[in-house]
RNA sequence: GUGCCUGUAGCUCAGCUGGAUAGAGCGUUUGGCUACGGACCAAAAGGCCAGGGGUUCGAAUCCCUUCAGGCACGCCA
């Protein structure tokens, strides 16, 4: 049982308060030398009518403390506890040598299911630096989720249905040719759709051409939805060489185009719940009354729209797989197209509607502006990953020239750099691209973290086999103390990602648990004579490499054995 | 115009459900391998927490307001 947990019993019983007040007192200390843990008595002030500082001492003498407090010392407010080094370490090594990398996985999301929609490409288009964030934070949650219990649906809702799709038959069609598709793939498609809005500039008549052949599409026209489902195949196939270089799978790609013919349910439940308002020839749901502009289901035509789309995907995704939580991994800029149809599904009377979260992240744009697809200007993530992959290259042969499997190596390192990126700070924050950062190798980086993983890796082969009883009193030490800390919270900071929805508070905790390895590693030798002082020391390496593995893992980034 | 988001060291960011002296990394300056991996470690310098009010025993954190930047606001997704 964890040490918090077990104050927590014990100030419960002296003060008479549930557990949940309780653990709003206790706070850790933001200096080493005033406590492992501190009771923070100002809130109980007005609670018991009493000074806070009375209040401390008071709780000092009557608790039973349990027997890992060494002391407990009274502070102004403060009541600081202390522990006996020994038995911390001792406590929360067990723990972690036991579990190996499966410490700090855990039941909570028994029986529960959770649908991730990330990433979420568009068919014959590029996938760009833009889709990173939606991905790589999408696959971080996915695996966080699964790591504590949950079962995980990745959705791959993909951009397959619209008029741009007639856009792209008619240039086909006319300028393109089957040779050079296969070859350049979405490169290509992307060279016919500039092309299109190029031509249809000067010659209006496209744009008709376009209209007609998206309705054959619609119809089922056998040509029609053969050049479709080709560009299809083509656009996956290209994508699916930058899933596996992340890491990432799905569950599902159902699309857009998934849901034609489930949009009947949603117009007809509207309908009947009155909740449809004609206004100006299309029909609205009037959200004024929350203060939000109409969220539009048809168009004046009688075509459905997005929000339609993302009503019928929702109820379908609750019959299917009946959600805990679905999360929806989309920039910040449709804030409030969520807002809206959430609302939407709520007054459609689904009390799963609040169960339904946008996980908003930032824009990510270059340095020298935004990226715009009709222009071409684009940059392809792949070579970004391919650049990153080629200075880890570099850097492997200039550090490490003796390494067996460099390509192998330089593609964990370099991929793994470019992920951290955008899943170490908080999501809401945008993020200006710049190679430079992005292939950052030193500080706070995946690559840091790996080269410490690596490193313990390689002190685990060089120390002789041992067994026989730890004796944690070896790990007494301030720098093995910090290591023990950090490791103790690795858990509990796996929940807090979960329920804040950010990945990033997984990597800043393996940074830091590094951070406070490397400093151990530094000041104090580990193979050496004195065999209990090793066997310790070695436990607590062995512990840290199963947590920066796992918290590696959790982000989707791997960990070479040696690098 | 309205709504939402962001503003913390030269740069990139933590800290924001209020608590002890505001922390990292990069960059700058200065040190450290007779060593288990120098992609490392240590030290220094660097702050009106955008500005102004308020609430509180206590505010980077909560409320109001001003400023700056971003995003969104009807038939694209």
């Amino acid at each position: 049982m964890d040490f918090t947990a077990q104050i927590i019993d014990c100030v419960k019983d002296a003060l008479r308060l549930s557990a949940e007040d309780v653990a709003e007192l206790l706070e850790t200390p933001p200096e080493r030398e005033m406590g492992d843990l501190a009771v923070v008595c100002f809130k109980l002030a007005k609670r018991l009518r009493k000074a806070p500082q009375a209040i401390a001492s008071e709780l000092k003498d009557k608790a039973v403390w349990p027997d890992f407090v060494e002391r407990a010392e009274v502070k102004g407010a403060y009541l600081n506890l202390f522990y006996d080094k020994a038995k911390r370490a001792q406590n929360v090594l067990e723990a972690v040598l036991a579990a190996g990398e499966n410490y700090g996985a855990s039941h909570l999301g028994r029986g529960k299911t959770v649908c991730i929609d990330f990433s979420s490409i568009n068919i014959a288009k590029p996938f760009h630096i833009g889709h990173l964030s939606s991905t790589a934070i999408g696959n971080a949650l996915y695996r966080i989720h699964e790591f504590l219990g949950y079962r995980c649906v990745g959705i791959n809702h993909l951009g397959d249905w619209g008029t741009q799709f007639g856009k792209l038959i008619v240039a086909y069609k006319r300028w393109g040719s089957k040779e050079e598709i296969e070859a350049r793939s979405v490169e290509s498609m992307l060279a016919l759709y500039v092309r299109f809005h190029d031509e249809a500039e000067k010659d209006p008549v496209l744009e008709d051409q376009a209209r007609e052949w998206f309705r054959r599409i619609e119809n089922g026209d056998p040509e029609a939805l053969e050049i479709f489902e080709w560009f299809k195949e083509l656009t996956l196939r290209e994508a699916e060489r930058v899933y596996k270089l992340l890491n990432v799978r799905f569950d599902s790609y159902a699309g857009e185009s998934f849901y034609n013919d489930k949009m009947n349910r949603v117009i007809d439940e509207l309908r009947a719940r009155n909740l449809l308002v004609e206004s100006d020839g299309a029909w609205v749901v009037d959200l004024e009354e929350y203060g939000m502009p109409p969220c539009l289901v048809l168009k004046s035509d009688g075509a459905t729209l997005y929000a339609t789309r993302d009503i019928a995907a929702a109820l379908y995704r609750k019959d299917t797989y009946d959600f805990h939580k679905a999360l929806y991994v989309v920039a910040y800029q449709q804030n409030l197209h969520f807002l809206q149809w959430f609302k939407v599904v709520e007054l459609m009377g689904y009390a799963w509607s609040k169960d339904l979260v946008h996980v908003a992240f930032g824009m990510v744009s270059m340095e020298d502006g935004t990226l715009s697809t009709r222009r071409g200007k684009v940059v392809f993530l792949e070579d970004v990953l391919g650049r990153a992959i080629e200075k880890a290259l570099e850097i492997i042969n200039e550090k490490s020239p003796e390494l067996e499997n460099k390509e192998d190596v330089a593609r964990q390192v370099g991929v793994g750099a470019v992920v951290w990126g955008t899943v170490s700070n908080a999501r809401i924050k945008d993020i200006v691209f710049s190679y430079d950062r992005a292939l950052s190798f030193e500080g706070e980086t995946a690559p840091y973290v790996q080269y410490t993983c690596a490193r313990t890796t390689s002190v685990l082969e060089k120390a002789p086999a041992l067994d026989g009883d730890i004796d944690y009193a070896q790990l007494c030490d301030e720098e093995a103390g910090e290591v023990v800390r950090m490791l103790e919270a690795f858990p509990a900071k796996i929940i807090e990602a979960a329920e804040r929805c950010e990945p990033y508070l997984v990597a800043r905790h393996i940074v830091n648990l590094a951070q406070a390895f490397n400093r151990f590693y530094y000041e104090h030798r580990i193979i050496g004579e004195d065999a209990a002082r090793m066997r310790a020391r070695l436990a607590l390496v062995s512990a840290v490499r199963s947590c920066l593995k796992r918290g590696l893992w959790l982000l989707g980034i791997e960990a070479p054995e040696h690098m």
